[in-house]
DNA sequence: TATCGCTTTGATCTGATACG
DNA sequence: CGTATCAGATCAAAGCGATA
């Protein structure tokens, strides 16, 4: 199933420095190094399941996932994007609640595992990891919050908008500066804007008619940006 | 070539708001 | 009040491209 990747030394990782570990003391490293497991996931596959219980805190190493909740009628949320240096699941260790949401890796994807235990430690001892994580937690609630403003005030053309400029701020663009750096289907992206498939459809065919956007197979590329923030309508 | 998953489109339904 | 209108959801069916 998934192959473990235990070349991967904290010391030289991309993705530590721009995630909170990245002001870690070289004793600090070399612990972090020992004890994380590092694991690859096909696309599709789970990292963690909604309602099971934390035992670590994952770092992603390469690749991309997308966090969402099930709801009631058997729909999916997209509650976030997560990238490189992004890490899952630390709100559920921090609260010592179940996970929230369900991860999934989106393409194939790096991650490593830190133990509970360590997470804690550093926590514990080490005042730039606190403030980091600190950091974490209020831009994840500003962005809840902000999510839930959204999703009860804005129509749903403003909703799809967002969620397009939503995946270039998580992924950016690919070197021509314009083709968004992910591909989701049809259904996630209605699912970051919370609507039905079929209607995202439909705006995104308003949105190509309008020359905001243009499509290659799963491929978007943003050719008006500032007219799709425009129909975004963000207020700051 | 058969099949599967995803995408698209049209028709219809529903709930909220506006208006006579 | 009743009802007209609108945004968006839901349902059904067809199209389409990748893959076994």
């Amino acid at each position: 199933m998934n192959k473990a990747n235990p070349h991967l030394d904290c010391q030289f990782c991309e993705a530590r420095f721009k995630s909170v570990f990245c002001d870690l003391n070289k004793e600090e490293v070399t612990e972090l190094s020992t004890h994380k497991a590092c694991t690859i996931y096909k696309k599709g596959q789970d990292i963690f399941k909604q309602d099971s219980y934390p035992h670590g805190i994952y770092c992603i190493n390469a690749g991309k996932v997308k966090l969402f909740q099930l709801a009631e009628n058997g729909r999916e949320q997209i509650v976030r994007l997560a990238k490189p240096g992004d890490l899952l699941g630390y709100r559920a260790i921090l609260g010592g609640e179940k996970y929230t949401s369900t991860a999934e890796a989106i393409v194939e994807t790096s991650v490593c595992f830190i133990p509970k235990n360590l997470f804690f430690k550093f926590v514990e001892t080490n005042n730039a990891i606190t403030l980091q994580v600190m950091k974490l937690l209020s831009n994840d609630l500003k962005n809840a919050e902000h999510k839930i403003t959204d999703l009860a005030q804005k129509p749903v053309k403003e909703r799809m908008a967002e969620a397009i400029l939503f995946m270039k701020e998580v992924y950016g663009f690919e070197n021509d500066n314009a083709t968004l750096n992910v591909v989701l289907t049809r259904e996630e992206i209605a699912n970051i804007a919370g609507t039905a498939t079929e209607t995202a459809i439909r705006i995104l065919a308003d949105l190509k008619n309008d020359g905001v956007l243009e499509f290659t197979g799963k491929k978007i590329k943003i050719s008006k940006m500032n007219k799709l923030v425009h129909v975004a309508n963000i207020l700051d």
